[in-house]
DNA sequence: TGTACATCAGTGAACGCGCGTTCACTGATGTAC
DNA sequence: TGTACATCAGTGAACGCGCGTTCACTGATGTAC
């Protein structure tokens, strides 16, 4: 590859880099282009040598960021006991430090919102996500319980994460904010656990 | 009054209405001042007449219509055996009805992603509403159950609402949509009544 | 009761601003001979 | 190896558009005498 095409692909990640930080701290329309690419160190020109639009831009910064969180949501689970991994990922995902971290964080907070009301182009790039995240979930759940078959169960537990996390997120500095944190973890709790693999 | 006051009435009234409408629909950003003022029949200059700023008019709205599907969903519940209470708003909040009446439905999966990342100024009106919201709830629960207090439970609940119902509205028109209500309907009522007064 | 004046809800054009996208241009890199 | 030309990532100003807010104005309603 030619110096100019690895200088292009260097811009590229650099661009996907700072989209992926604005997107998940102000959302769809709040992510401008213009200060997607001052992020990226370059000027609003050059986005369009890159992308054909910003919808293009966001269905991939989404795909990319939710794949990325899931990875480290599941990561090293196979240090843990098979019946309190899906208990992990609650912890995890409903952690104070996550709702904190939103630059890194789960993209999801950001975008449903938007998504239902003025940006449904995203739907299908969502429902992806929305889909994966469930089904790698449901991997550590116990087979069925209280006959609600495994799928029905992470799909509830991936609403009341991303819920709880949104909710956490929008009241961050009341009081509110924590005590959402640590209801959605006790609630998922019963959901993972009680009736589980492990009693 | 005289006829003048009158009418000034009947048009705040029709303005709170267009803009309680377009809220849900559209979100904060979407919700155009010079569209609400169309929507109530009116021209974009006359808002100031009746409102100091776009930011007033959505506290206003986003406390009466997060009070009015209150009103909604606790109704007629002395009609119910009062271990089936929380269940019931349950199934309400989480209903495709529900999920399909946007216009008229809870404000929250519009405004909770806005105020989390662009409209931080809305966070305390916001704050008063799901603090509402969980205590209201709160009354039908149990007085504790697995150690966990009444009101948390009460406030993973209303994140499990809001979460299934904003990523069912995001997700509307694909299989996943009716799977998440479903879902969170089976994994809310584990919490309400599993353990509860009834058993 | 009638007349002159005051009030004020509502109009509609204009303000300043910021958005996504386009486009003529620059200058470093790459190619042909 | 050197020279002339081609390519193309990135620049920065401009495009059309829409936003929240302001403001001079209108005309029906209300008040004073």
């Amino acid at each position: 590859m030619s110096a100019k095409e690895e200088q292009k692909e260097r811009s590229h990640a650099t661009i996907l880099a700072s989209a992926a930080r604005l997107l998940r701290e102000r959302g769809i329309s709040g992510a401008r282009v213009a200060d997607v690419m001052k992020g990226a160190g370059l000027t609003v020109g050059g986005f369009y040598a890159h992308f054909g639009s910003k919808e293009e831009l966001v269905d991939e910064v989404l795909r990319r960021t939710a794949a990325g969180i899931r990875g480290r949501l599941f990561a090293r689970l196979d240090e843990k006991p098979a019946a309190d991994r899906a208990e992990v990922v609650l912890k995890r995902y409903l952690s104070p430090a996550h709702r904190d971290d939103v630059e890194h964080g789960c993209p999801l907070p950001a975008v449903v919102g938007e998504v239902g009301t003025t940006a449904a182009e995203h739907r299908d790039a969502l429902a992806g996500q929305v889909d994966a995240f469930a089904s790698e979930l449901a991997v550590h759940l116990p087979a069925a319980r209280s006959g609600v078959p495994r799928r029905y169960v992470a799909l509830g537990l991936v609403a009341l994460m991303y819920g709880g996390l949104s909710l956490s997120r929008a009241l961050r500095g009341t009081e509110l904010s924590d005590d959402v944190l640590k209801a959605c973890r006790a609630l998922g709790k019963l959901a993972a656990r009680e009736e589980g693999h492990d009693r």
